[in-house]
DNA sequence: ACCTGAACACCGTTCAAGT
DNA sequence: ACCTGAACACCGTTCAAGT
């Protein structure tokens, strides 16, 4: 007794003969990327994708491809939403206020995170954002480096966003987890464990810290990252006037 | 057609009168350890787990729990097999010592880094290291930082090694995708994506190249993170001594 | 307490048949 | 070309029944 269509009895019609509209890849990504706001790219199922757009699993086959081929689509549509900040900025004030904007749009699609950490995007949905952020390295002296620097940060973000979606889906054991680490706070003959239980203690005992603490530890992780990459650059300068002492 | 028991003709005999050995919780996450060895921690079924112990897969719920238990079960041991370097070590060199040996640790359990990016270790697992590496940070001065910092570390590494495990597994895939990206080799209008067609391209003419190309990478993002870690140092360090002139 | 053997409710994917 | 409806080969998990 399939549900799929929404209603079995009216069957051998055509869809444009009972009034559906026309499935198509697009309309069908369209679904896909909302299911993934709700649920995260990783929790539909191509049964429920069907049902979605009013129709067969065997139909998303027909226009997309298998399940992994919707994912990419979907993808390539959540890095189209990532707007570029001006080309004109230096490196660091230009990734300062790109990475930002990589987590609030990523965070709207949990799970997206995790693929493009692992995978990177398909070679055309990057191009643009690769293209200017390399660019922007390029221009500051990173040379050969650059995509080296930039898929450090970018797998960076991507890591934290990612932790911070997987660990939302599972709060209740990081609850408990968070319990289990508090409870180290007061062990003097591990001071390491202390000062972890400590903080944890803090965002357990203060809401509103808790809320803001994946923000932190994203930003912080995001300017470490920035401030080695800086300490590299002037040591790549160091050597470069060596070199070419007459430059 | 059961094919799990080795022999489904001799039925109904118990486990210890037909000679084979009592199924315990430790035989069960050997084999499990030496499953995710194989074909990854994510890449075996609970079925092929109790195939293993000659066992059904309810033996398996009995004798240690769900497949998330059994996992949990095996990333303790995988946690179990870091070494510790020697914990009067600075910061920087026991970091320097310890981060190589996470990745070759993780690399022998393909998809265990992943697991440890997203949730990280149980808390008992974690201990020794956390207490020691959060120690070494504390030492050098990161007070109430240190847990943010041995956590970027850490996620770090796991995410580099996490990398590497998945795109094994996509090996063709990402040979395409590496066609891609050295096809714009000869784009001047897009200088970004330019350096890295050369990059990439110089990886796909040199198989030695490729064959370091993770390590390398790997090495790179911890160096950097380390830097920016360092240079936070000094910043904390010229914070303090402005605030406590006569310290 | 430990194990058997089967079942349940899913899943992605495939396919012959219809229009 | 597009869609239907069902099937296939799995999966993790549960459970009554045996010893």
């Amino acid at each position: 007794m399939p549900t799929f269509p929404e209603d079995a009895g009216s069957r051998s019609r055509s869809r444009v003969a009972s009034g559906r509209p026309a499935v198509t890849k697009e309309r069908i990504v369209d679904a896909a990327l909302e299911l993934s706001a709700e649920s995260g790219l990783e929790n539909w199922t191509l049964r429920q994708l069907a049902a979605a757009v009013d129709a067969y699993p065997a139909v998303v086959y027909h226009h997309v491809g298998d399940r992994d081929t919707v994912v990419v689509a979907v993808l390539d549509r959540v890095v189209g939403e990532l707007t570029l900040p001006d080309e004109t900025l230096p490196w660091r004030a230009w990734f300062d206020e790109f990475l930002p904007t990589v987590r609030s749009v990523l965070r709207r699609y949990p799970g997206s995170a995790r693929r493009l950490a692992l995978f990177g995007p398909s070679v055309a949905a990057a191009v643009p954002t690769m293209n200017t952020g390399i660019g922007r390295l390029l221009a500051a002296g990173f040379g050969a480096e650059a995509p080296f620097a930039y898929n450090l940060l970018l797998a960076t973000a991507c890591q934290f966003v990612a932790m911070e979606d997987d660990r939302e889906g599972a709060m209740a054991l990081q609850l408990d987890r968070s319990e289990g680490y508090a409870a180290y706070r007061t062990r003097e003959d591990l001071p390491g464990m202390a000062v972890l239980g400590e903080s944890i203690a803090a965002l357990v005992a203060d809401p509103d810290l808790a809320a803001g603490y994946y923000e932190r530890l994203y930003a912080y992780a995001v300017e470490r990252c920035l401030d080695g990459l800086e300490q590299r650059l002037a040591q790549l300068k160091a050597l470069e006037s060596l070199t070419e002492p007459g430059q």
